[in-house]
RNA sequence: GGGCCGUUAGCUCAACGGGUAGAGCUCCGGACUUUUAAUCCGGCGGAGCGGGUUCGAGUCCUGCACGGCCUACCA
């Protein structure tokens, strides 16, 4: 019986390949395509050759050969020039013993032809190695195939670093919204567009510093750890300091200590670099994001206009050569002077009640709200109303850029009460395609103003408003020492480049934005 | 934070009233000295994680994870 080996196996048939001995690999698809590549890196490493070599020699980048012989060679001719060229692997056409290799470096391509009579056999034999994905440099002839396609006619191919990982779908690319978060790097690899945003983004970053910068601004960095959080209103990330044995915060905005250095005497001074607020994640809303805050000695919320149509034309015609630009579909028109509306007279348009005031009853001004759906709470005061009709009713519907000026004090600790009236400030926000892109007002210099202002922020921070300030004593005496008269502004740089690249989520415009892990 | 939706091969996408999941690209082997998503022949590869219902679950229920959208707070 246990000798009585089933002389026919019912379950161990193999067809014609008969690969009835090799174990079921559970290893996926990925493993066995990284695990080909590893073998392809062995067979390199045996034969004495570093897939990962030190630097290595370029002498042209790809761009500059694409654009030095763009309108050169007839299809077939060479040009007699040698070139040293360098770029990730991104397609291969092999023909037995000639082989198309599309290099790319940014965003320029060039084809290296590797061609059995010129190369050589054992030269052919790393080419015929070579993935899609590996970055590979190449020296020989400019030609022009006899497709017409400017080709460097390779007497050398480097494998410069080789990829164990494939690269996602030549024609489709990565579509995949949270891979093209996480591995950005991959989305950079492969999709232009991802490119397009960040080259726009870094063209909007150049035009922003370089206006300050003619305009006399001159570019400071102040701490991003704050002893107290303030300068706007939100939820601060905590950190400890183990040195200090205390908490610190990261800075939601750099206004207050801007403020100081003017009130040092630094009369034009900004700083472009990285808030942190501790709140919700939405397709408009990043924990980290980049402000550009300004501050202008003498100058008062109507210079700041002029500015800020300044910074944004220019970002405009350096980062999309235009200022006619097109989001979602719709043209908005950045140029030209943007037209400055009050607060109040667009809520009194958007509701009707034309005798809508400050001075309008509360009750009033709780009915209009309930009118319209807009739930109120009872601490708010009626300027805080008539900001919640503002920001329900009308913000999202100012399409072309617009000046809404003249914000309620109750909701502007920071600036400065309007010349001809105190129950509103001089304080504007730049709005457009319906959101804010920038905040700026006359800033607040009276110090016994702003220790009022900010006593009646920490009363309600005492009453549970997470968001509300903090009397901070050390820029109030900054105060007391004296400051001229200055216009401020912060403007939201990634929304900026949404709006010029055509984006609809922040997350396509900040490299690596937040994230769960994993 | 709340609600809704999603997760199928390395990538991009399918299919089915619950019955052993298909394609293109990639990849591997072969042919090919001018391709352009090269082509031709052949081949490999898969249900986010965990429970449950069921004779049987990728499909139904449920928990978790991550993501997307809306909403709230905000910029």
């Amino acid at each position: 019986m246990d000798g009585a080996a089933p002389p026919d196996p019912p379950h161990t048939a193999t067809g014609p390949d008969g690969h009835a001995e090799q174990p079921a690999e559970e290893a996926g698809r990925l493993d066995a395509l990284i695990a080909e590549r590893r073998a392809k890196l062995q067979r390199l490493r045996a034969r004495h050759i570093e897939p990962y070599p030190v630097g290595v020699t370029v002498t042209d980048a790809l761009a500059d050969v694409t654009a030095r012989f763009s309108d050169r060679l007839e299809p077939g001719e060479g040009s007699g020039e040698a070139a040293s060229v360098a770029g990730r692997l991104v397609a291969r056409r092999g023909h037995g013993k000639i082989v198309f290799l599309l290099l790319r470096e940014a965003d320029a391509e060039l084809q290296v032809m590797a061609q059995l009579d010129v190369l050589g056999a054992e030269a052919m034999a790393l080419v015929a190695d070579l993935d899609v994905g590996d970055w590979v440099a190449a020296t020989g002839e400019v030609v022009r195939s006899r497709r017409g396609e400017l080709s460097v006619q390779a007497t050398a191919v480097t494998l410069i670093g080789k990829a164990l990982r494939p690269l996602p779908d030549k024609w489709h690319g990565l579509r995949d919204t949270e891979t093209r978060f996480r591995q950005r790097y991959v989305d950079l690899a492969v999709n232009a567009d991802a490119r397009r945003v960040f080259t726009i983004r870094a063209r909007v970053l150049a035009a922003l510093r370089g206006e300050m910068t003619e305009r006399g601004y001159v570019e400071v960095e102040t701490p991003m750890l704050h002893p107290i959080p303030g300068g706007a209103a939100a939820k601060p990330f905590v950190t400890r300091s183990h040195a200090l044995d205390m908490d610190l915060y990261l800075r939601i905005a750099p206004e207050l200590y801007l403020k100081r250095l003017v009130a040092g005497g630094m009369p034009r001074v900004f700083e472009i670099n990285r808030v942190f607020r501790n709140e919700g994640i939405s397709p408009r809303h990043n924990p980290e994001f980049t402000m550009l805050e300004s501050y202008e000695a003498y100058a008062d919320y109507t210079d700041v206009m002029v500015l800020v149509q300044a910074l944004v034309q220019r970002a405009a015609h350096e980062a999309v050569a235009t200022t006619t630009v097109t989001y979602g579909g719709r043209a908005v028109e950045l140029g030209g002077p943007w037209p400055r509306r009050t607060m109040l007279e667009l809520v009194r348009e958007a509701t009707g009640r034309s005798d809508l005031d400050y001075d309008t009853s509360i009750e009033a001004v709780r009915t209009l709200c309930g009118e319209h759906g807009i739930a109120v709470e009872d601490a708010w005061g009626t300027g805080k109303l008539v900001l919640e009709l503002y920001e329900k009713l009308v913000e999202h519907t100012l399409w072309e850029p617009t000046f809404v000026t003249d914000y309620p004090v109750e909701v502007s600790p920071l600036a400065r009460r309007h010349r001809d009236d105190p129950r509103v400030t001089e304080r504007f926000e730049a709005i457009v395609v319906g959101r804010e892109l920038a905040n700026a007002f006359s800033e607040l210099t009276d110090p016994d103003d702003q220790r009022a202002r900010l006593e009646a922020q920490a009363l309600a921070k005492a009453a549970g408003d997470e968001e509300a300030m903090v009397v901070d004593e050390d820029y109030l005496r900054a105060m007391e020492f004296g400051m001229p008269p200055m216009g401020g502004l912060g403007l939201g740089v990634d929304r900026l480049v949404m709006l010029l690249a055509d984006v609809h989520t922040i997350r396509d415009v900040i490299l690596f934005p937040t994230l769960r892990p994993e």
